[in-house]
DNA sequence: TTTTATTTGTCCGTATGTATA
DNA sequence: GTATACATACGGACAAATAAA
């Protein structure tokens, strides 16, 4: 089988010489696996971009001499992977890689964003002063009906939105916690404002849903599209808690990453 | 407002003579959450159970003294929350609580299971020897199409199904990997049998997707239920890959759990 | 607005090599 | 060795979605 990328454009090359039998045990690997491997390389190696249209499934099949089956068994195992994308009627593009957001004691949105090389984004949707339900009141040690303040963030990198979250803060600690999040743009600043220095990320709870129409319009992601929840405290150098914090990762667009 | 277990059937209580701008602040929290958190609750403390039946929005709007439409609010947290689940023409029930499955360095499926006081289930879905991919290859810092071991495995709590997950390892280190592991059922003792004392989880990836057909004949889900994908490698004690782990989890059963 | 071409998705079938019982 | 089941590969036809004429 040829490379991808100097494959010629009427295939008329040896290996349509070779049963088909034959190929398929060249190197003990089945066919379509090799092209999904090919493929993968062009994407890693930027001979496919980002948001880059494959060749259509024909175009393909020609060009690595196989059938057209054989070319979807490819790209399904790729789109199992979360690689490329089928759109009917369309084509088949490259899906932009997972922006890998490690889960730390340190967890630092702009941080981690900026350390990819991506320009950070984010801005607050709304805010409220509002009484702790159940479970943020547990969260935050606080007793049920407690005043917290509400902040809902939403989190880009590049323009494009990556979670849309709501954090919680004890208002007695925090009062005014809006004005000054809306001013500083950044929760590190906004604790740093109250004196506090430094803060940690205790423990994080991870599960998956699927987007609803709110959803949809704010991550801008298509209904019913999965995304990732993740909730989570944190809590100052002395284990007492700060804030709390529910986000909703568009998962097609972050990995979390967790090194143990 | 009263208590959801104690709620008298038809109510003409007190309640109905406040004024509802008044009820709403009497503890300053708005009306649907008191009654979320009431639900939540009845739930956590047992008055329904797992799987158990919530009463119709009608009955439970009486049993509040709300508008109906105050009921559903509630509901829909408690949906938004995966605490409830409602079906059109059924009616809404109780989620089974998900299993909170710890990520650390040390990561036993049959521990963290055994440990949360269900019964460990599992089996051998099938295994084969084949040709590492790019990405298995990568993982395992074995070169492409080197021969690995491939077992796929169904994993289930009180015979329910968990995850599903393919585990490789190297063909060349762990010959015959599949028969040991059908013998003794336990990657651990897999491992054991080839003289490694201990392992641990060095990175893993988390993501999110939706059940296919596959997914979800193998895992019990409906279609296009929510799935965390978890990607693993282990390692010996000097770091050396042993296996690595696509898995793929039912999110409406699972909480992964990050500890920092 | 309708038509037409393109592209992916789904179904039918056939053949062959591999692994298992 | 035989029979069976499964994965792989190929060939064709049509449906469904999209975009452009």
């Amino acid at each position: 089988m040829m490379k991808f990328a100097d494959m010629p454009r009427p295939a008329t090359s040896a290996a349509l010489r070779v049963p088909a039998r034959d190929r398929a045990l060249l190197a003990g690997v089945s066919l379509w696996r090799r092209i999904a491997d090919e493929i993968e390389q062009s994407i890693a190696g930027g001979t496919l971009p980002p948001g880059a249209q494959l060749p259509g499934e024909i175009e393909l099949a020609q060009r690595f001499a196989v059938n057209r089956h054989t070319v979807r068994r490819a790209l399904a195992a790729l789109t199992e992977q979360g690689i490329v994308r089928a759109e009917r009627g369309r084509g088949t593009f490259v899906e932009a890689p997972r922006l890998s957001y490690p889960i730390r004691r340190r967890t630092r949105f702009s941080e981690i964003v900026g350390h990819a090389g991506r320009a950070v984004g984010g801005r607050l949707i709304g805010s409220a002063v509002e009484a702790a339900d159940a479970e943020v009141a547990r969260r935050l040690t606080l007793e049920t009906a407690a005043p917290v303040v509400r902040l809902d963030l939403l989190r880009e990198a590049d323009g494009v939105p990556l979670c849309a979250g709501t954090t919680w803060l004890p208002a007695a600690r925090f009062p005014d916690a809006a004005r000054i999040y809306a001013a500083s743009n950044s929760i590190t600043r906004l604790l740093a404002y109250f004196g506090i220095r430094d803060y940690a990320r205790t423990q994080t709870h991870i599960t998956a849903a699927i987007a609803t129409a709110t959803d949809a319009a704010s991550l801008q992601v298509a209904l019913g599209r999965p995304l990732l929840i993740v909730d989570s405290v944190d809590v100052n150098l002395d284990r007492v808690p700060l804030l709390t914090t529910r986000a909703r990762f568009a998962a097609d667009r972050v990995a979390l990453v967790v090194e143990t």
